[in-house]
DNA sequence: CTTAGTTGTTATTCACTGATAACTAGGTTT
DNA sequence: AAACCTAGTTATCAGTGAATAACAACTAAG
């Protein structure tokens, strides 16, 4: 039996990805802070005296996947530093539904002035990260974050991804056009993106 | 002054336009009904009561963006058949900022089953008719519909569009990547769609 | 041992919201 | 004009949920 007090700063941590599973299927509005208290199992008030308020306990969980995103990232470009490899650990991210579930949340989310801005902040991070451990230029860049969003918001409708509904036609279309993706090489990225199941 | 009785036909048409512009701010979870009745000047019971509830108000409202939408993108096909000209359709898109953001929260809300549903038949709709539209093959138009999911996360964020916050510098980098796109004649696309203030 | 800081809880409040019920009023048919 | 349908309202409820306050219990230093 481990010890039941934790430290502020480790509750912290565990409260945040609690959050990150719990914000990532009904988004900032939908989800109360007695889903994500009872997810980390303590009590609601406690989330929000560590966190404040409920919108910070959002921006916490966003930053949160951000976070992590950078880090998957990171571990491809070690292997190999260019936009096929960061393609490929799309994959990864698809295994970790919750991440872009949230992120795409997020986004969603940002009218909220203060979650507009962190969120805003996270993009921006992730953006200049792959241009970074890449060297692609900005177009390549783009195209690469807008297969990212396509990826994103088609697991987040259930289309691929782990939790993926039976295929309609113009799925299965969509899913091939991951794998027969770039003959031409210089658009960089994702071939086999879109495994679902 | 026009009358003020409406048949119910009316009224539900003019009621999923105003849910579209109310849904479109805070999404499924953060809208209540009474927005959507004030905005549209009748009485919250009298939404629930043409629509039956509040899921079934949103699926309309989703269903009435994504008819506008392809509306836009058939428009732009009369004057060329190509993805380019749907390209540029999407400035159109992204100055009515409100159609973009309500597919998103439906995107956002696909946890939801009768949600997901809706929103995956409106976004196979439009991947149909990209295709059929333009005759694109599925990795032109998966490509084009990534840079649509990018454009539609960035104007949600307020990097693009209208009402966009002051830029960083790596928002006028990915803006910039928009104009100077693409100067490879095989990937069709969009090339002024990011124009902000 | 006791004082004090930190981790946590229970109890409570107060605003909000989706939905139902019951009623009102405008218009139309016979 | 009387019966009737359709468009709309007000009143109300039962549930939920974020946030506050006050209290309890563990741990450690002096």
């Amino acid at each position: 039996m481990a010890r039941t007090r934790l430290t502020a700063a480790e509750r912290g941590e565990q409260l945040a990805a609690a959050a990150v599973q719990a914000f990532a299927v009904s988004g900032y509005a939908g989800t109360s802070t007695d889903d994500v208290a009872r997810l980390a199992g303590v009590s609601q008030p406690y989330v929000i005296r560590l966190f404040g308020s409920k919108q910070r306990l959002f921006i916490a969980a966003v930053e949160h996947a951000a976070a992590r995103i950078e880090q998957v990232f990171r571990d491809a470009a070690e292997r190999s530093p260019d936009l096929e490899s960061l393609g490929e650990a799309y994959d990864e991210l698809l295994a970790e539904r919750d991440l872009l579930a949230v992120l795409l949340h997020g986004f969603a989310a940002s009218a909220d002035p203060a979650i507009g801005s962190a969120v805003r902040d996270c993009f921006g991070r992730i953006y200049r990260l792959v241009r970074e451990l890449t060297g692609a230029d900005t177009v390549e860049t783009r195209d690469f974050l807008g297969i990212g969003m396509l990826l994103t918001v088609l697991a987040a409708m259930q289309v691929v991804g782990p939790g993926a509904v039976p295929p309609e036609p113009w799925m299965s279309e969509i899913a091939e056009s991951f794998q027969d993706a770039c003959a031409e090489p210089e658009t960089g990225g994702q071939r086999g993106a879109a495994n679902r199941s």
